[in-house]
DNA sequence: ACAATTTAGTTGAAGCATCAAGTGTTGCCG
DNA sequence: CGGCAACACTTGATGCTTCAACTAAATTGT
């Protein structure tokens, strides 16, 4: 029998699914005007840029954007037309394809965060308290968890 | 000079992030997998069962999903192919468009609905106690109203 | 040492979302 | 009343995401 969700769960739920549905686009748009990047360009670029070498392989680049290695090889691919990223073949092992930021990478990176930045703070934090972004934090890393461990059983 | 944002706040933005790239996708690929629906095509149905007469018009349903009036009249088409939704000129002004759910949308939804909410509690509520639920309320509704306020200054 | 699996990544096709531009309708202001 | 702006959509093109299928390399088991 399906347990509902109570009245609680279901304003948050649709609040939640609101935030999915018009933070995402936001942030896409502002960033395709001023630099004609989406944002899941920008955090590879991003996570590129922290990391030692500006350097990951493609999994664990994958990883830390939260995308699938399809989706990353393809956006990589697009990145690397442009000549914001380089692949190269990893000197470990063979099947392995190391990605690095460019310094035009770097560059692009640069003279995007600003604007990024500005945007998150006044569409997200703009108003919180640091209770609010505490809990902020403990929610969504939950359910990220909750995501990836579910991923873990249906594909095992 | 750019505000950047500070440790916490860094924290809990990487963390929504990875809620809206990964929480997204879960949510369409099981309602796609087990019933052929989009996360987006399943707010539509729902929000239209909810309503009076099952009905409303393009630019309410676009407002309750959280779409553009674009998106949604493409899904819409989509879903008119199938005979889950009819669309029918309002009796009250020329250029509105009512949009109501068949029987057979119905019946999907009430087929898919199940499955639906057992992924969303499992993803999202399993394990968070009352407060966490009324604490995502408050934050999630807090940047809805960011962004929506935010469109409102973009485009006046 | 060899076959079978698993891992790492790429690719192409199909379906979605977005943007810009278009149609027709209504309201408004002089 | 006439014209002009705003509204309520629709459409087509473009680019993005996903899924399934593929190549190739490493690991495991025998």
């Amino acid at each position: 029998m399906t347990r509902w969700l109570d009245d609680d769960e279901q304003r948050a739920w649709l609040r939640l699914a609101g935030v999915m549905l018009k933070l995402s686009p936001a942030l896409d748009s502002q960033l395709q005007r001023d630099c004609d990047l989406t944002h899941f360009d920008y955090l590879c670029l991003a996570m590129l840029s922290e990391s030692e070498d500006r350097t990951l392989r493609m999994s664990e680049l994958a990883g830390r954007t939260n995308a699938s290695l399809s989706r990353l090889s393809h956006v990589v691919s697009k990145l690397e037309k442009r000549d914001w990223v380089a692949r190269t073949p990893s000197p470990d092992s063979r099947r392995v394809t190391l990605v690095s930021l460019t310094e035009q990478g770097w560059d692009v990176l640069v003279s995007a965060a600003p604007g990024h930045v500005e945007t998150v703070r006044s569409l997200v934090f703009e108003g919180l308290d640091a209770d609010d972004v505490a809990a902020l934090e403990r929610v969504a890393g939950h359910i990220v968890e909750q995501v990836e461990a579910s991923r873990l059983r249906t594909t095992t």
